[in-house]
DNA sequence: CATGAATGAGCATTCATTCAT
DNA sequence: TATGAATGAATGCTCATTCAT
C-alpha cells in the first residue's frame, strides 16, 4: 500500500477516534486497552500507533473533542449575544446540548451521549494530566471571559443585575452548564427542558425584576 | 476473639483511607497501585486486604465519603430550612464546604481538598462501576427530595417563586453545586466567596422580587 | 530486463549498507530497526527488502565486512612477506589499520571507526549466529593459515624464534591484533603507535637475537 | 512468606543471575527475553524484577562479573609480582584463565565459558551503553596501571626491555589476553598451552636473550 | 519497481492478589 | 495476626516483514 490520501488517512484517524470514543464511553480511559481499541475498530493492535504516539494522545484528542463539545457552543452564543440575560445564555447553551449527535471538523457524526461521558471522565484526567489541562483550562478561561463580556454587555441594556460581577457571574453561568451535564450523564437527569425551564425560571425573573426597581 | 482491639482495628482502616485518600486525590484512582497505598499507610502490602476485600472496596469507600461530604450539609440544610429561598440553599451549602477540613464518622479530619479532588474522579467512575454509581445515584436521590422538599416549603411561604417546579429546582441547586466543585478543583477557581455571592445576586434577587407582586 | 540499471541497483544497495553501517556503529545491532535503516538511507520502509532477504542478511553483509577490513590487510601482508618477523608483521598489519577510511570493492569510501565497531559487535554475533559464524571462522583459518606459513618462512630465514610454533605464533599474532582493535574502539586506546612500538619492542628483541644467526 | 532471610535472597538473586548468565551464553543478551530468564531460573515472569530494576541491571551485573573474571586475576598478579617479565605476566593470566569454573563471591561455582561469552557480548554492550562502559573502562585502567606498574618494577629487575614503555607495554598485555578470549571462545582455541607458549616464546625469550646474547 | 500502510507476534514491565511463614 | 515474596495475567508499545497500490 502505497501513500495513502490524506483524506482516506484522515477517515481511519476518525475511526480510530470513534472506536476509541465508544470504548471510553463504554469502559472508561483506563479500563480500555489499545487493544480493545483496535479491535472495536477493526484494525490490527499496531494501526493506531501510526495515527497517535500513545494512548495518552488518544485521550488528550477525545478530551479536546469532548471540552469543545462543551465550550464551543457557549462561546458562540456569548460571543453574538447583544443584550442577553443570565438565564437566556444558559437556557441556549443547555440547548444546544440537546441534540443527539454533533458534526465533527470533518463532517463526521459524533454521538452526544458518548462525548459528555467522556468529558465527565476527562475532569478526571485533568487533574493529574499535563497534557489534558493545560488546554482545558485555556479553553475554559477562553469561554468564561467570552461570557463575562456578555454579561457586562447585559448589565449596560439592563438585562443583568447590574450588582452581579461579570467575572463571578460568568463561572456561576458554566457552573450550571457544567452541573447539568453532570447530572445528565450521571444522576439521571432526563427532563432537561424542565432543567432548562427551571433555571430560566429562577434567574430569569430575578433580572427582570430588578432593572425597575433600581 | 480479635487478637487487635476494634479500636485499633478501626485506627488502622481509618490510616489506610487516609493513605489511599491521599494516593487518590495526587494520582488518580488508577494510577495508584495497591502497594502505592501500602507504602503511604506505612504497612505491609498485603495488610490492606485485611480491611478491604479488593481495590475496589477502597475506591468505593472514599467515593462515598466523596459524595457524603457534598451531599449531607445539602440534606441537612434542606432538611432544617424552614422558608429558604433558592439562594439561600445554596449559598449555605457553598458555605459548608468553604473549610479546609472536616471530621470523618471516627472524629479523624479529613481534607476537604483532597476528599474533592476523589469526588471528581469518583463521578468517572460511577459511570460504568454498579457498585460505586447505585450509592452514589441514591444519595443523590435523598438529596434532591430533601431539596425539592425545601423548595415547596419555600414556595408557600414566598421565598421561591411560584412558576418554579421544586423538582426541577432541586436539579438546579445540585447543579450549582456540583458546578462550582469542579470549578473548584479543576478550573481554578479562587474566589468562592464571589461565586456564592452572585448565586445570590443573580437568583436571589428573582425570589425576592416576586413577592410583592402576588 | 530489470527497470533500473545494474549501477543504480549496486549503488543504492551500497547506500543501504552505508546507512546500516551508520546505524549499527551508532546504536548497535539489536537497537537499530529495519525503519531506522531505511530512514538513515533516505527511502521507504519496504525498499530495504529488495536488495536483502532480512535484518540478518545485512547484518551478514556488514559482518563480512568488518571482518575483511581486519583479516585481508593481514593475509596480505603475510601472503607477500619474505622473513618477516612477527613483530613485523603485526606492526604492519597495525599499520594498515592506521587510517580513518578504505575503499570498498565498489570503490566507495567507508568509516574505518564504523567498520571497527560494527566488527566487535559481529564478535557478539558470530557466538549464536551460524551465518555470522561460519565465513568469519573461515576467513580467519585462511589469515591464521597464512600468518603461519609466513612466520614458518620466517623461521628458516632466521627472523622468527625457532623454538616457535607457527601455528600457535599466528594466533599470537592475531591475538594482539584483536586486543588492539578492541582497545581501540571500547578502551580509548588513543596511541596506536605507542601501542606498535612495544609490540616491536617486546617482540622485536626476540626477532633482533637470533639475528646473528643470520 | 514473610521477610526471607538476606541469605536466602542472596540465593534467590544468584539463582537468576545463573540462569541470565546461561541465557545470554546461548541466545546473547537481545535474543534472551526476560520471561526467558525467568523460565530458566523456575520462577514467574515477574520475579526477577524483586532482585532488578530492568533487564538492563541484569546484563550490567553479568557484565561486572564478566569484566571481573578478566581483569581480577590479572590485576593481583600484577600487584604481586616482584620483578615479572611480559612474558611472566601474560602466561600467568591466561594460566589464571584455565580453569572450568570459578568461585563467585557468595562461593557459587560459575561456568568460566559462559561467563567469557558474555564478556564478548559486554564488549558490544559497552560501545554504547554508558552504564556498562563506565564500570568496564574504570576497570581497565586498573588493571592497566596495575600491570604498567609492575613492568616498571620488572625494568628495574631487568626482565623488561628497558626501551620499553611500560603504560604502551600494559595495553600489549592486555590486547594479548583480550586477543586470546576472543579466539577461545569465538574462534575455536583449543590448544590454549599452545598460544601460552608461544606467547612466551615470543616474548620472554626476546627479553631474556636480549642481555646475555649481546 | 517503489512505496509505506498494515499486520500481529513478541517484549519489558506492572500490579492486584495470594499465602507460606 | 502481619508480613512481603511470589505469582501470572495483562498492558502499552515495537518492529520485522508483507503486499496492495
Amino acid at each position: 500500500m502505497p501513500r495513502i490520501s490524506p483524506e482516506r488517512r484522515e477517515a481511519k484517524r476518525a475511526e480510530i477516534v470513534a472506536a476509541a470514543r465508544r470504548c471510553f464511553s463504554r469502559d472508561g480511559f483506563h479500563q480500555t486497552s489499545m487493544p480493545d481499541i483496535a479491535a472495536e475498530a477493526g484494525v490490527s493492535a499496531g494501526a493506531p500507533y501510526r495515527y497517535f504516539a500513545s494512548k495518552e494522545e488518544i485521550i488528550l484528542a477525545i478530551a479536546e473533542d469532548a471540552f469543545g463539545l462543551v465550550f464551543r457552543p457557549v462561546e458562540r452564543l456569548a460571543a453574538v449575544s447583544e443584550a442577553a440575560s443570565v438565564a437566556e445564555l444558559v437556557a441556549a447553551s443547555l440547548e444546544a446540548l440537546s441534540v443527539d449527535t454533533v458534526t465533527d471538523a470533518t463532517g463526521r457524526s459524533v454521538s452526544v451521549e458518548e462525548l459528555l461521558r467522556c468529558a465527565v471522565q476527562a475532569w478526571s484526567e485533568l487533574l493529574r494530566n499535563e497534557a489534558v489541562r493545560t488546554p482545558a483550562v485555556e479553553g475554559f478561561e477562553v469561554v468564561r471571559r467570552s461570557i463575562a463580556a456578555a454579561l457586562g454587555r447585559g448589565q449596560k441594556a439592563g438585562a443583568v443585575p447590574i450588582t452581579a460581577d461579570p467575572e463571578n457571574s460568568a463561572r456561576v453561568v458554566m457552573g450550571l452548564l457544567h452541573g447539568y451535564l453532570l447530572q445528565r450523564v450521571a444522576f439521571s437527569l432526563t427532563d432537561t427542558a424542565g432543567f432548562s425551564e427551571d433555571v430560566t425560571v429562577l434567574l430569569g425573573g430575578g433580572a427582570q425584576c430588578e432593572a425597575p426597581a433600581r
